[in-house]
DNA sequence: CTGAAAGCGCTTACAG
DNA sequence: CTGAAAGCGCTTACAG
C-alpha cells in the first residue's frame, strides 16, 4: 500500500504538501498539486489512510450502538430494534456519521467497550453494572435506554406505563373482564406460569421497562376492582413459540390478552386460531411495540415510540453534554383485534401440538 | 485521558511493560502487574487506546456495508433489507468483529468509501462506476450485491428469475390470464405507466435485479401466448403510496398482480380494499422478497433469500480471496393472496381518494 | 523479567 | 507557497 511518504518521494515534495493537496486544496500551488495528483494516481494513491488520520484526530466519526446483553448485532435487525436503529440512523446520516453495531461482547462483556472505534455510544437493555464501568472508564459520550441511568448517566425512556394503561383500560372500556398477560422474560430460558397469588410483585415482569408496563396494566385494572396478582402471568422470551399455547392453558376464561411484546400478540392470535377461537370475536389480544408487522396483522397495540427513541439518544450521545434524561410518550393504537367480549365461553381444548401428534 | 504513558510514569515502568499488562499479562512479573493495575485504576485508564493499537496493527476488526445509492443509513432498517443485514451481523458476530454503516456519501459519492475505518466492504446496488474505483482504491476486500461483478469484483446474486417465473407460473395454473407488474422505480421520481407497447425492453424495470425479474415473468408468461410487452407496467418506487392505484386503473381488468416488492403488494392490497375488491377473490397478488410484514399479510411472495445473501456476502469480505461470482436460490411461498380468477368482472371506478374528498 | 527504540500513517503549527 | 519537525498512542522485535 502506498503511503503519503511514497507519494511525496515519487513527486518529489514534503509530505506535508501531499496531505496538503488531499485535505487542503487550495494551499498548494497548481502544478505543484497537479504533479502530487499524478504521482498519486499512478502509486494508486486513494488519498490519506484514515487510520493514520484517526490518530491525530482524535475523531472516529461514528457512534456506536451496544446490542442488547444476552444476544447478538443480528437481533438489531428484528423484531421491535430495527425502528429504533432506524432513527439512530437518521441522525448519523444527518451527520455524516458512521454507525457501528459493537461486538465482541460475548465472552467477555468489555472486550467491545474498550475496544470498539467510536466517538460514543449507544446501550441497549440489559446493562449491567460491569458494562456500565466500563463504558465510564472510555471517557467517551453514552447514552442507555429504557432504563433510568441516574446521576451520572444520560437515559432515554419511553412512558411505557401510561401506553400499557391506556390498552388495558380500552379493553375494560370495551366490557373485558377477564384478563391474562404475556410478559418479557429476560432470557431465552423456559417460560414461567405466574398464576394468581397475593403479593406476587414485580417479578412477574423482566426489564425494569416490562415492569413499567405491567404498573399500566395495574394502573387500570385496579378502579374496576381487578388486582394485578389475580391476573394469571406466563412470563416468556418473546421468540418463545411454546408461549401463546401455555397461557391460554392458563387462563382458559379469559377474554382479553395483554402481550409485552408484539412478537408474542402474533403468536397468541396464532394459537388462537389454532384453536379455533376467533380474534376479536372471541379473544382480544393487544401488543406493544408497534412493529412493522403489526400493522399487516391488524394488531391493536402501544406504539413505543422507537424512532425517536432512536433519535433522541444519537443526539444526546453526539451532544454530549451534561447528565440528561428523556422519557417520550407512547401511544395506543386501536386496531382489529380487540372487540367487546363474546358471551361467556371457555376456550376449548387445543388439539393435540403437532411436535407431540406422534406421541398422540 | 490517561495514556500508557502516564500509567508508566505513574507506576514507575516502562510503557513497553504497561502494554504487555494489557495485553500479555503473563509475561510480566507478578508484582510489577499489580503496580501497574493499581496505578491504571488511581488514573482512571480503561486499557490501550483502541486508536492507537489501530494504527499499530492495521485491522480495525470492523467491516462496513454501504447503504444503497441513492438512500442513507436509516432506509438499511427497513423493508427487505433487515434480513440482509441480518445475515451480515450473524456473520460478524461469529467473528467478534464490528459491523459499521458507512455514511458521508450523500455529498462526495466518495468520501465515505475513502475515510470508512473498516477492514472491508459490502455494497448494496445501485453501485456506480466512481464509487467502484474508490472501493478498489481502497485495497480492502470488497463485494457487490444484486449484480454482476465482473472480472474484478466478487459479487453475490440471487436467482430473481426463477423465483418470478415460479409466481407467474402459479398464477398461470390458477387459471389467470391478465396480468399487470408493479415493477421498480430505482429513485424516488413520479411513478411511470408503461401500456402495451412491441418491444418496451427491459427499461420497464429499474435495476438489473429488477430486469432479472421481469425476465422471470416474461418465461413463464411466454409459454401461455402471453408477450411480457403486452402486459401493463407500472415503475414506481416500493414507497409510492400512488403506484397502487395507478396500477388498478392502467389495468382495469387484470385479475393478477405481479409486484417486484412484498410493501409494493401490500399497496395494492390496500387499494383493492378500498375499491371493494376482494383479495384473492376478485385480485390475486404477488409479492417479492417476503419481509417481515409478508407472513402477517398473508401474501404469497417469492422469498429472496436475503439473510443468506448477507451472510455469504460477509463469509466473502472476510475471506478477501479470489474474484467469486454465488448466486442464490430464490423460492415461491404461496400464501393467502393468489386464488384462481373470479369470473370476468372489471374493477369498480375508485371511490374519490380522501385527500381529495374536499373538492370532491 | 524489563526497557529503550523504532515505527505504524498522518496532520499541523511554525518557520522560511 | 513549501518543508522540517513534532507528535497523536500504541506494539513489538530486540537487547540485556
Amino acid at each position: 500500500m502506498a503511503t503519503l511518504e511514497d507519494v511525496a518521494r515519487a513527486a518529489g515534495v514534503s509530505r506535508s504538501t501531499v496531505s496538503y493537496v488531499f485535505n487542503n486544496p487550495e494551499r498548494v500551488g497548481r502544478d505543484m498539486r497537479l504533479r502530487v495528483e499524478e504521482a498519486a494516481r499512478r502509486l494508486g494513491f486513494a488519498g490519506p489512510d484514515p487510520k493514520g488520520r484517526l490518530l491525530r484526530a482524535g475523531k472516529v466519526n461514528a457512534i456506536g450502538v451496544i446490542p442488547p446483553g444476552a444476544y447478538s448485532m443480528a437481533n438489531m435487525f428484528t423484531g421491535y430494534f430495527p425502528r429504533f436503529m432506524a432513527g439512530v440512523a437518521e441522525v448519523c446520516d444527518e451527520r455524516g456519521a458512521s454507525l457501528t453495531l459493537v461486538s465482541g461482547l460475548d465472552d467477555d462483556k468489555t472486550w467491545g467497550i474498550r475496544n470498539a472505534l467510536v466517538d460514543g455510544f449507544i446501550v441497549s437493555p440489559p446493562h449491567d453494572a460491569e458494562m456500565i464501568e466500563s463504558l465510564a472508564l472510555r471517557k467517551l459520550p453514552f447514552v442507555v435506554i429504557d432504563v433510568d441511568g441516574g446521576a451520572k448517566v444520560s437515559s432515554v425512556n419511553i412512558d411505557a406505563r401510561s401506553g400499557c394503561r391506556a390498552a388495558a383500560r380500552h379493553l375494560l372500556d370495551l366490557g373485558h373482564r377477564r384478563f391474562a398477560i404475556l410478559s418479557f422474560l429476560r432470557d431465552l430460558g423456559p417460560a414461567l406460569v405466574h398464576l394468581p397469588r397475593r403479593d406476587r410483585g414485580p417479578g412477574v415482569a423482566g426489564m425494569p421497562l416490562d415492569q413499567q408496563k405491567l404498573l399500566g396494566y395495574a394502573d387500570a385494572l385496579s378502579p374496576s376492582g381487578i388486582d394485578i396478582d389475580e391476573v394469571p402471568v406466563v412470563q416468556a422470551h418473546p421468540w418463545d413459540r411454546a408461549a401463546a399455547a401455555l397461557l391460554l392453558d392458563a387462563a382458559p376464561d379469559a377474554t382479553a390478552i395483554l402481550a409485552m411484546a408484539d412478537l408474542q400478540a402474533i403468536e397468541v392470535m396464532g394459537e388462537a386460531r389454532r384453536r379455533g377461537l376467533s380474534v376479536p370475536g372471541d379473544l382480544s389480544v393487544v401488543g406493544f411495540n408497534n412493529i412493522p408487522e403489526a400493522a399487516p396483522a391488524n394488531l391493536t397495540t402501544v406504539d413505543s415510540n422507537g424512532a425517536e427513541k432512536g433519535r433522541l439518544a444519537a443526539r444526546l450521545v453526539f451532544a454530549g453534554g451534561p447528565v440528561r434524561h428523556e422519557t417520550l410518550p407512547t401511544t395506543l393504537m386501536v386496531r382489529g383485534t380487540t372487540a367487546p367480549p363474546a358471551k361467556r365461553r371457555v376456550h376449548r381444548k387445543p388439539r393435540p401440538a403437532r411436535a407431540r401428534s406422534k406421541a398422540g
